[in-house]
DNA sequence: TGTGATCGTGCAAGCGCTTGCACGTTGTCG
DNA sequence: CGACAACGTGCAAGCGCTTGCACGATCACA
């Protein structure tokens, strides 16, 4: 009922024992006798006590609290996963900061600078692929890096290589042979892990590397039309929803003259006109996993280890057989 | 460059100075004498001093934290509004704690309670119209409302019967007689206010309450074509999108069959097709606003104030003349 | 019944910073 | 030229909690 204001010392006077005592409920119960033990909790509720964060990680060291650093929470597909995280962190009594970089790279390592005396470990969600910078803080703090991979550094990434190809297989299913991947940024670590792939794959042409967003995409579509692919498949949801959009105000429309593949499934992806056929990541997943990790980390379970996602294809309207089932693109033999 | 693990006694030592000098160097700097101020200064950024927020908040009791609750943060709606208090707070040196409640009521308040101690004041952006429990919260720590009024509580709402009726009038302007304008859940503060305006104009049916969200939207449909109205005001945009969705789905088609008038903003409203019409709601400016609004009070000067923001109509695809002008509706005379 | 191991709790020293107070310097005025 | 006011800086007492250590009680075993 009351609430705030009250302090360990207090606990401790209600329940006549010592102020280490109920500290020590509170963090090694298992160190305390069971009478003590109820007699404190009764106490601590009956106060309604709730712990002193700042007097807690200054003495302790730990501060109960995780950075999560993102390019874009406007961004749907991150905004995904820091609500998970933040469950997750609610569910076992920590608290999230998080650090908007707003795209910009040295946002980024400033904020984690800024960010680290106050956190115990760090989830970093960030595109771009440089590391060295990230080793230092890295070496200080835990951090997992969410969708990119960096050697020593544990990471939770989503399969880049079943992307494409997911895509691509299901384009070739309905009889597409002139199929487009749009490449993504340069320094993306998932655009270079796809291009890998996209080399790999006959009959697939790479476009760009073109920008993952709704305008990019839009500016992209007279491109594909011209070059005379059927299908598509784009870097990001909204960069599909662009192209779908470009079609569409070429006079052409989707996925009659062209089949559009988006990539992550956004709810976006459902509402829009036609429902864009997708893979989808697990973005919910993605940040429990790397909760998952963080906290081991913290528990002191060092393991640098890397877990890769499984993606699923979501089929829905803007995807269909080609105009007419094109031959197979390659060398004339 | 080292910069973690230096504190301030270190600082002090590099400049030849009172540890208290430096302290005061950085919180109150109109103390100390010119020469040696610059001289703290030197040394703190040759050290890449990064104070401890726990010892700071321990020993100041400030945080230099501020809490924000959102009901769901993967809503654009409020990643806008999160992202500008976010910035606002990066520029001025504080830090943003997050909280998703899920769009629990009850989670709200126990979060409030869990995030207290470790921030200085609240952001709150929540629907519902509840206040009791949250009066004896705003009266521990200074807190801001977002979208929502309550007497004795400083606040940052869109202005609603702006909202109805910039939309209502768009629709009349082209000519359409027969109006929806769907009602929010009971519970929302906004949605009362809405209802008002409803109310109060001639012609204009009210539809609900309906969830503002892009199911409900699509469910409705059937029903806004059934009623024969030719143009409907949605809640928000997401169930905009599922009106325009479910008129699609019943063989219609939007505007030629119905005109649809969103409400916010967000980025899918852009990206959909037809792009939506909708009233635009300042998001950042709301979260700038009410950061403005906490600082304010965190600075001592107490002032209840509520703000009320303005919005605009954007005119897109999906409002257009009704299948031919129908005449007012009203009470036969 | 004596001895040592085991368990439960108290003790007190900080964690890194802020801040009211005291003290020594200058500068100012009569 | 003495008294007094700024002014600038040092001093030290905490803020609320954690934790290594010490200590008394209890128990098992010989």
């Amino acid at each position: 009922m009351s609430g705030d204001g009250v302090k360990l010392a207090d606990v401790a006077r209600e329940a006549g024992v010592h102020p280490s005592t109920v500290s020590r409920v509170l963090s090694r119960p298992e160190l305390i006798g069971e009478p003590t033990r109820v007699a404190v909790r009764a106490a601590i509720d009956r106060l309604g006590y709730v712990p002193n964060r700042a007097a807690r990680q200054l003495a302790g060291g730990r501060t109960g609290t995780i950075g999560v650093l993102v390019p874009d929470i406007t961004n749907p597909y991150f905004a995904r996963i820091v609500r998970s995280v933040q469950r997750r962190c609610g569910a076992s009594g920590r608290t999230m900061l998080l650090g908007d970089t707003d795209r910009r790279h040295d946002v980024e390592q400033s904020s984690a600078r800024a960010l680290a005396p106050s956190v115990d470990g760090f989830i970093v969600c960030t595109p771009i692929a440089t590391t060295a910078s990230w080793r230092e803080i890295a070496g200080a703090k835990p951090l997992v890096f969410v969708n990119r991979r960096a050697a020593g550094v544990p990471s939770v990434v989503v399969d880049q290589t079943a992307i494409v190809e997911l895509a691509v297989e299901h384009l070739r299913e309905l009889g597409h042979g002139a199929i487009a991947v749009v490449r993504g940024p340069n320094d993306y670590w998932s655009a270079r892990q796809r291009d890998r792939v996209i080399r790999s794959l006959d009959g697939v042409t790479a476009v760009g590397p073109v920008h993952p967003d709704y305008e990019a995409g839009v500016g992209l579509a007279a491109e594909l039309l011209d070059v005379g692919v059927t299908g598509v498949v784009a870097f990001n949801d909204q960069q599909a929803l662009g192209i779908v959009a470009g079609v569409r105000a070429a006079g052409g429309s989707v996925p009659a003259d062209l089949s559009v593949v988006g990539s992550d499934d956004i709810d976006a992806a459902a509402m829009s006109s036609p429902t864009l056929t997708t893979v989808a990541a697990p973005m919910q997943q993605l940040g429990e996993t790397a909760f998952a990790a963080l906290e081991r980390l913290l528990d002191g379970r060092h393991e640098p280890a890397s877990t890769t996602l499984p993606v699923t294809l979501s089929i829905r309207e803007s995807t269909a057989r080609p105009p007419r089932p094109t031959a197979v693109k390659g060398t004339p033999t």
